[in-house]
DNA sequence: TTTAGCACTCGTTACATTTGAGTGCTAACA
DNA sequence: TGTTAGCACTCAAATGTAACGAGTGCTAAA
């Protein structure tokens, strides 16, 4: 395909583009890499890099910016190399911010958005877990005096879930532990799904007593797992846009930020990428959902005993510091995976 | 003081000079306001404004613009006359957004400031609740099979809070729940203050068994406790400052930005602002902490049972739309409050 | 095949000019 | 004595023009 010193001169613009933003001219590339050869022909060849459509020009006697083909080129290659090289020092920094203990969903996948945030400087976004095929572990009742009666579900990978049943009907001690060990009894072993779909057909049949308490009781059980189920998005550090030349420009800053406060469309592009392990970009024009073409998206996944069941990225322009991104949402996403293995 | 004509000259400029952004010129007031007089008596009457320190001009030949005095003067007289006027409608509108149950204080406090932010298109921020002098009205203690003790906190205002301890150390039900009446006795009716002082001298004397288990359950206790009263700030629609025309600058928006992340400073500020019922409004320089001159800040207090525990607040350029906000606001943290005092 | 050299392009910057919204002052008027 | 029309003056913003320079493409020689 592309011979050894295109692909030179082509990955020289790119990182010369990645951090001044500027369109690149054949003298800037002489003269800051060594490639032994004069501008004339870097020129030549660059020339032939935009015939390939790997660069464009933003005007007739302007440099060269690289397309979204040349990044796909550059970010593969990057995928395919980067297998080994993390450093040692920032896994352990990660690690280390990332070790306050959480068992509230919410709470942990916000608080990664944060710091994800933080250490990359760009903007992040977070999904919840996909909990659908999670199990109920254990459910408890707790009475709480003129109050009503406090829910626990702990899901068997550890999260944890609570919400009230407001109810004055007043239910004996030794009656709630009894309706809990016949709601455990139900529950045990079935998946989320399950048990939604299950919930009020069955259990009708079998109780006789308070049943209005139970009505209520289900009701809000009901509505707690489909709040775990659903599926959340966080986004962090929206302002960082701002920090990049290209969004000096007031208006586009604003459809950047409207793009991300999107929670349903960004929900929709995280998961139309690939299922595969590891990490997926999305580059400029590539994601044909957004509105917005200038702009990529790299996601990693978080799994729970292996399993996907989230996703983690940052957000940026197609200019993006792709090398150490990537880097950092690799060590990152399977830090948040241990964290969650954990709880197990 | 004032007389009326320049009472009403000062008003039209702010009033326009509030929608508009622009320095307002004599012959604009004349044609937009029913005066009775030509542009050249209102010149006169600005140029007395101006000596006065209501008005100044952005240079020598420019339009007026309200200084912080003139604000100051004009938000006092609202504030007098607003009592009576709250619209029905909006009233309505606003009651039903916060309708939506919770009884997870962080969760209560942050939808209140998004909603905020959302309704008025300014910035928000809400501090939580302070809940040092509220009482635990029980504890509850639920062993979670495989993973350690569940502990539940229950205020006596209803809201809830808690948190897990992790631990392998095998305690029977029945101990448990020994344990957990023991420290129900102990807390009960005391605040949180008094508990976290008391909290490891008193116990130990008394209990014998278990005293490992025990001496892991209250640090948690005691770190649950530190949370609940901790004060927590949360910010929503920062972006909004991007639609003012003042912010156009990237530089000043950015200014902008990271004052309101400042948590610190901001909690500060809001914590000086008078504890008096109702509203209470800092305009630009007034608020010597703020190292952005050109801000105000609205707050009001929300409480439970009549007693002040939480701030939220509207940030903007020194040109906001006071009118509207202050009826807002008020509204609106009458509605937070009644939401808190229904958990009571 | 490479490269020095040169004409050409076009966005950026700097500077001069014009425009217009606004002021302040003065003189006339009710 | 307060009000107003009229006019000269000010200054930011808009417009116009010229010079600059970073870049290109092409050609001809090494």
């Amino acid at each position: 395909m592309l011979d050894e010193r295109k692909m030179k001169v082509l990955y020289a613009i790119i990182k010369s583009y990645i951090d001044s933003a500027e369109p690149i001219g054949s003298r800037t590339i002489s003269k800051n890499f060594e490639l032994g050869v004069s501008s004339a022909t870097i020129r030549n060849e660059m020339s032939d890099l935009e015939d390939l459509g790997y660069l464009s020009k933003t005007h007739s006697s302007s440099g060269r910016v690289p397309s979204d083909k040349a990044y796909r080129l550059y970010v593969d290659e990057l995928l395919k190399l980067n297998k080994s090289s993390i450093d040692k020092l920032e896994n352990q920094k990660i690690k280390e911010i990332l070790a306050k203990e959480s068992w509230d969903i919410d709470e942990i996948v916000q608080s990664s958005a944060k710091i994800l945030s933080a250490i990359t400087n760009y903007t992040s976004v977070v999904a919840t877990p996909k909990l659908k095929g999670s199990r109920i572990k254990q459910l408890q009742l707790v009475s709480i005096e003129g109050l009503g009666v406090l829910i626990v579900i702990v899901c068997n990978n550890g999260l944890i879930k609570n919400s009230i049943y407001k109810t004055n009907i007043e239910v004996e001690q030794e009656e709630l532990i009894k309706i809990c060990n016949f709601l455990n009894e139900r529950f045990n072993d079935k998946t989320m799904d399950e048990i939604l779909v299950n919930l009020n057909i069955d259990i009708f049949k079998e109780v006789l007593d308070y049943q209005d308490f139970l009505k209520g009781l289900l009701i809000v059980i009901q509505r707690s797992i489909e709040e775990l189920i659903s599926i959340e998005l966080y986004s962090e550090g929206i302002m960082n846009i701002l920090n990049f030349p290209e969004y000096r420009d007031i208006e586009k800053a604003k459809s950047f930020i409207s793009f991300v406060e999107d929670k349903n469309l960004l929900l929709n592009i995280l998961q139309k990428t690939s299922v595969s392990q590891g990490i997926d970009i999305l580059i400029g024009q590539e994601n044909i959902y957004s509105p917005i073409k200038d702009i990529s998206i790299i996601t990693a996944t978080y799994t729970i005993g292996g399993r996907t069941i989230g996703k983690v990225g940052l957000i940026g322009p197609t200019r993006m510091d792709y090398l150490n991104l990537i880097r950092t949402l690799k060590i990152f996403s399977s830090h948040v995976s241990n964290i969650l293995d954990l709880n197990d």
